[in-house]
DNA sequence: ATTTGCAGTGCCTAATTGACACTTAGTACA
DNA sequence: TGTACTAAGTGTCAATTAGGCACTGCAAAT
């Protein structure tokens, strides 16, 4: 699909901000953990490996907030607590696997960019 | 494609750092204007209503740093410069396009789950 | 002669992230 | 009965990052 200017001019101050929900440090990798299957607190924080519980939480609530997962306190004991994906956080998915496989094949390409860059200088 | 847990705890470490590159506030829009057509400096800034000059130069410097778009100097007077899109971004156009796609579609959405999200506590 | 457009840089402050400690509640162990 | 562990967080403070605003240098147009 293609957008004229005037597309993107009128839609534009609409979907930054939705964009900043999204394109965020985390995100990528909570939503690509979470579509495969709800998961708990803790066994995403584990998966997340070197994240910490505020930024994961954090991460959750905005995500909660923005409607693309939903929190569900399972009252167990100890009390749980399950994320799963909404329908509307589905959306996402196979964008997101996109970048994901392409993070992983291309991580290599990357760091010999940084490399080669940061050498033109010093 | 399907990820084994051990495929992810394997790559984890290397795709995370990658992501954080990508996911960040402006590059969905710089990169998805830029598959468009090579773009000048202050062409990109206007289409990115709002950004700063030196927003959009970090921004920039980061994604030729990545390898993901190319800066070439153009020796008219006065000087211009042109940016545009390496092989290794344009891998991200698809995915990219997609988000931007979903953005506009959902911009509604998620409005509507912050309201009521902000509603439930106030 | 002064304003406009281009492509930035520099400084300082505001906002966001992250580290680390603390919490509350239940379970198991000894 | 006290210690320790897991779960799912919250609070506080420091550090990193982003944004605002002013400034530069150069050329062309008015």
């Amino acid at each position: 699909m293609a957008y004229t200017e005037e597309d993107v001019l009128r839609t534009l101050p609409g979907v930054r901000p939705v964009l900043e929900q999204v394109a965020h440090k985390w995100t990528i990798l909570i939503l690509t953990f979470l579509c495969e299957e709800p998961k708990r607190f803790n066994a995403l924080k584990r998966r997340l490996d070197g994240i910490t519980q505020k930024a994961l939480t954090d991460a959750l609530r905005r995500l909660e907030r923005n409607g693309l997962v939903e929190r569900r306190v399972i009252s167990s004991s100890p009390v749980a607590v399950e994320y799963s994906m909404t329908p509307l956080g589905r959306g996402l998915q196979e964008p997101f696997l996109m970048l994901y496989d392409w993070a992983v094949q291309h991580q290599e390409n990357l760091a010999d960019a940084q490399k080669s860059f940061d050498n033109r200088d010093g």
